[in-house]
This record gives C-alpha cells, structure tokens and sequence, in this order.
DNA sequence: ACGATATATGAACGTGTGTTCATGTAAGCG
DNA sequence: CGCTTACATGAACACACGTTCATATATCGT
C-alpha cells in the first residue's frame, strides 16, 4: 500500500547499531539530563564575545559596571544586561558599595575554563 | 537648545573610569580580537546539549553517525549537522571506512573543557 | 548496473538571542 | 528635598540557530 515511488524517508538507520558495544559503554557513562542541560547552558552563555571578554576581565580584576563598559567600548546597557545573564548562570557574583556594584568572577572553575578555552583556540592556528 | 525635559540618555557613565589602574592593567592583559571571537564560537558551539552529549561520548568512544543518533535518540539529520557544526569548529575529526564515518575528538582539549565544564556545573548545586 | 544503505546538505520554519532605546530604581550630594 | 550618578530592566527589532523534510552523494552487495 506504499505509493510505489517515495524512497523511504530513511530518516534513521535500518539497523539499530553498527557497533553495539561501544555504545552500551557510552550509555553508561553519560551524564545525567540536568548535568547536560546545565553545562550547555553555561557553554551558551560564555559563547559570545562581549560576555568573554566580561568574564576574562573578571578573571583579572575585580571591576565595577561602568570600568567595563569603557574597558570593552559598549554602552553601559549592554553590560548591564550580559551581567545578568552570567549572574543566571552564577558565573559571576557581585557586591555593592554604595551605588557602585563590583562584578567578580563567582569561582575558579570559570577561569580555569576561559585558560583551557584560550589554549584550544591559540594552539589551534 | 535642548528640549527641557529630555534626560541625557547616560548611555553611559559621564566619568571616564571609576579605577583606571585596574582599567589599564585588565587593558593590557586582554585578548586579540581573534582568539575572543574564536573562543566565543567554541563555546557557542558547545552551548546546545545536543552537541554536548555527542562531545561527550566521542570524548568515551570513536563512534559512527548511525550510532551516535541511536545513541541520543535524535535523527541521522540532525546529528549530521550538529557534527558538521562540531568540525568547522575543528572539535571533531573523521575518518571514512567505506559507507561508514566514524567520529571523534580533535584533540584532548575538548574533552579537558567538558571535564572542568562537567565539574562546575555538579558542583554548583 | 541496480537497489539498498550510510551519510551529507539545502531550504524552510519556528524559536531564541543580543543589542538599543527608553525608562525605572536606588544611593550620594548639595 | 531635588538633582545627579550608577546600575537594572522591559520592549522591540533584526538576526542567528536547531530541527525537520526532502533530496543528493557515495559505497556496498548482488
């Protein structure tokens, strides 16, 4: 009852595996949904320029709202929104005195992932 | 001339630096333009947990494109793309063994920045 | 050579993202 | 107080992204 000339979508391979093994092993060792989604999220978040060179910044120093906005050449809202959006993802954390807030990085995990970033894409050329 | 009641849009802060020593020295230590927007598409890559999970188990085993959507439950589509995206960005290689392609990590890096990354995230809640 | 299989890819659709603009809030200062 | 400053945020727009669908390419078996 198949209309005789619509090749089969083959939108997944006939057979379930080539090397069924291995991905029985791999199964088991893979993370958990919320690990997956967690750390995807935080990839996301540190997979835009302004928001690298924030957080780099951080990395060296802890700054106020206004030095970075001058330090990278964006408007002040710019800073303030990608701010929050590191803040979501509690890559950084910060402290207010007065009406000036400190932004700082809110672990070493953050900078230890910007050093193995940068010695990816420096080796990479 | 100015209309009266227009606040000046302070698209950004009328001093030039709250601490200019810390400016400077962030200034000094700051990335090429390439190695940020390099990163930042690396990381912009890894932010989808489709492509995580498929770094991840090519960080276990070298795995072919029939297996790794078994594996995911997602079409042969989809992670063909997602794997085209994974090596224009030089994060997975290939090698072809008659109609079968098998894939995995580029280099050692990757893997190390899913570990960290893997490590954040478990640890932060 | 033909059909089946493994993978790649272009187009298209809905959704998400980053910036700007305008405005809000809170703290310091006269 | 009222004004200014430092920062936060909501709306909106233009653009990018991930998936699906359909189809193309390449290789194997017969």
């Amino acid at each position: 009852m198949d209309d005789k000339k619509t090749r089969r979508p083959a939108a997944e391979c006939e057979i379930d595996f080539i090397d069924e093994r291995k991905v029985k092993r791999v199964r088991r060792a893979m993370k958990s949904v919320e690990a997956i989604t967690s750390l995807a999220e935080t990839f996301r978040v540190l997979g835009d320029p302004t928001r690298i060179r924030i957080a780099f910044a951080l990395s060296r120093e802890e700054l106020c709202v206004c030095d970075i906005a001058n330090l990278l050449g964006v408007s002040q809202s710019a800073v303030s929104h990608s701010l929050r959006t590191l803040r979501q993802m509690k890559l950084v954390r910060f402290r207010k005195e007065g009406k000036i807030a400190y932004y700082a990085l809110d672990d070493d995990h953050i900078a230890e992932l910007l050093e193995v970033g940068f010695g990816h894409v420096e080796e990479k050329r």
